[in-house]
DNA sequence: CTACTTTAGACAAAATATGTCAACAAAGAT
DNA sequence: ATCTTTGTTGACATATTTTGTCTAAAGTAG
């Protein structure tokens, strides 16, 4: 099971293509100090520099978004007792919603 | 399944007991208007007015809790393609998590 | 009408997020 | 020991979002 964030799993995958920081921030059009923060953690990443990394380096953006995603709904559920159980009314609701939704 | 907001549940909650917004509004030491826009999803709710509702109304902490923490989940994977798969990683996760944490 | 409840919007203040930059540290190469 | 490259840190100003306060207005009941 993977436990790391999207930000490590995106430097992990930067590493084995072996490119510096500095190059993808260009491709990205963003300083250097931000996507080392955003790979740490530091600073929030968003949907778009996930989707554009997918990209750059040509991995499975569906993966990377689950991935993403899933880092927003842990951040809203730290430290709560009852988070997992939220998870899975959630996801209900979630089913419900997709469900309903016309089409 | 509830389908409702936590707001929505506060609101039917409130009118059962026919508490105006007024009183209640006071007792949180809020403004009206604020409250009004919170049961409508206008503004964010907090975890404290949250748990301090479920005390002024002897309601249930748990259950509003869960539900408010929902809301926050679900917001995060609305209109998301991914949103369900998200949500099982993090559920995923989150066991994991709980499961590797210092008693 | 009057009294009460609720909603809508404007506004400034507070808090948060973001971009830019310079200084610094670490590692390699020569 | 420099020089170079890579990555990290923190300060700073700006921009954006959030928040509280207030007033006007809409809706409801007596």
């Amino acid at each position: 099971m993977s436990t790391e964030t999207v930000g490590e799993k995106l430097r992990c995958i930067r590493e084995e293509k072996e490119l510096p920081l500095r190059k993808v921030a260009a491709l990205l059009d963003i300083d250097v100090a931000i996507l080392s923060k955003m790979e740490r953690g530091e600073r929030k990443i968003t949907k778009e520099v996930v989707m554009k990394l997918a990209d750059i380096y040509d991995y499975n953006a569906d993966e990377l978004l689950v991935l993403f995603l899933s880092d927003k709904i842990l951040f809203e559920i730290q430290d709560e007792d009852l988070g997992i159980e939220a998870l899975k009314v959630a996801e209900e609701r979630a089913k419900y919603i997709q469900a309903n939704k016309k089409q």
